[in-house]
DNA sequence: ACCTGAACACCGTTCAAGT
DNA sequence: ACCTGAACACCGTTCAAGT
């Protein structure tokens, strides 16, 4: 609001910019990794209605338009946003794990980054990147090592992904939504609905409550019902 | 801007105001039910994207305001056209079909509208209203008389429907994405990517294309799975 | 009761300009 | 090479005003 010359002599001890800098934390260089960074925290912190390139530029004490110097476009950034927390994923297993162990811990590790992110699951949509679509191709290896002949492979994998996928995308779906936000938020459900709701729920409180049991019992019905078809198919 | 009064009078002729209404059709008046009908067809041409309360305005000749007197907020406008498209299901079987025919028959109903509507089903992840909830109750009736532990007659609904869910939400996503959009548009896949994903297709051609036998796959292994589960807990 | 116009506080992105 | 400010063409929604 006073003086605003002398900007490139540092003489002054007092201010050199850094700390007059506003509510933004305007230390480091801006780069595409801390972008992406600060992307996937906002959004984990505030959802994805939340991103915009105004808000996040402010978040990095910047302006909107210098992302533009890293990331292409919001699109681009939401794409970086699902690779970044799809590489997370991390399936273990022994090196003599039959099929159904590998591809049980794969579904087991896809789930867990939907739990830990589970604002950034609804990106899941779009076409998986690098790390995701290598984790396919190896449970699609493991299935055909399994004796699953090709189509059959690649029909496992996507029947298992799609299962894991629906249900981590329910459960995801109902942990970010606080029942205030249910009647009269961004859902703008109905309050009879609601109230049905409830009752349902109330019906079956300790069962839905369990997520973690409703999640191994699909998996395991679809492994026995792939386990039936692969003795099927052995000559 | 000229005169204001001699509002209640009706003795011109010429103008009613109907005919001088704007590019969009004003024909008959607004409603809830109207503007949900256009609001689906909008969508299901145009993308979600596309929807926009000044557009869809616009659509039915009429200023975006107008649209406030018959539906509370865009929020809610989503969740009727989810609403009216769910409420489309409509799953056949016989009297006397047993609980596999029945779940398949609803599962495949539900599949059938995510088909026919693409574009809408992403809105799926919210809580599903009357139409939907009422089916799923069935289901869980359907699964629990079949002999199927109260616990369990929830698990194994999840667990379908998680599959469904999954599966069709891969579809209708692949589905919506043609090539070009695919690398430049809302998706800003990098381009190195989509030529793995190009050779990955290739490389199982005839196999990803049909969808349908895949689903299917899926669907009767779950089945058989959950059928294995169902004769274990038979006393 | 229903429709409108102007306004508010936002968006993503382009572009010319600064350093 | 990187950052900025102003501008453009949009958003959803409030509110006072018209009929």
């Amino acid at each position: 609001m006073t003086v605003t010359n002398m900007s490139q002599n540092q003489d002054s001890d007092q201010y050199d910019g850094r700390f007059a800098m506003s509510p933004g934390r305007q230390t480091r260089t801006l780069s595409r990794e801390r972008i992406l960074q600060a992307a996937v925290r906002l959004v984990d912190e505030q959802g994805l209605e939340a991103l915009s390139m105004r808000r996040l530029g402010q978040e990095l004490g910047v302006q909107a338009m210098s992302l533009y110097n890293h990331v292409p476009s919001k699109a681009a950034l939401l794409y970086g946003i699902l690779e970044r927390v799809l590489s997370e994923m991390n399936p273990l297993y022994g090196p003599d794990a039959d099929w159904r162990e590998r591809l049980r811990a794969g579904m087991g590790a896809f789930r867990q980054v939907g739990l830990a992110h589970p604002r950034v699951f609804a990106l899941n949509t779009r076409p998986w990147p690098g790390a995701a679509s290598q984790r396919a191709k190896e449970d699609m290896q493991t299935l055909s090592d399994a004796g699953f002949p090709p189509k059959q492979s690649v029909f496992a994998f996507y029947a298992l992904v799609s299962y894991v996928v629906g249900f981590v995308s329910r459960e995801t779906a109902t942990l970010m939504r606080d029942p205030a936000e249910l009647s009269e938020g961004l859902l703008a459900v109905p309050l009879e609905l609601v109230a049905a709701r409830q009752e349902l729920h109330d019906k079956f409180a300790s069962v839905a409550a369990d997520n973690d049991e409703a999640f191994e019992l699909g998996l395991e019905a679809m492994l026995d019902g792939l386990e039936l078809l692969r003795r099927r198919s052995e000559t």
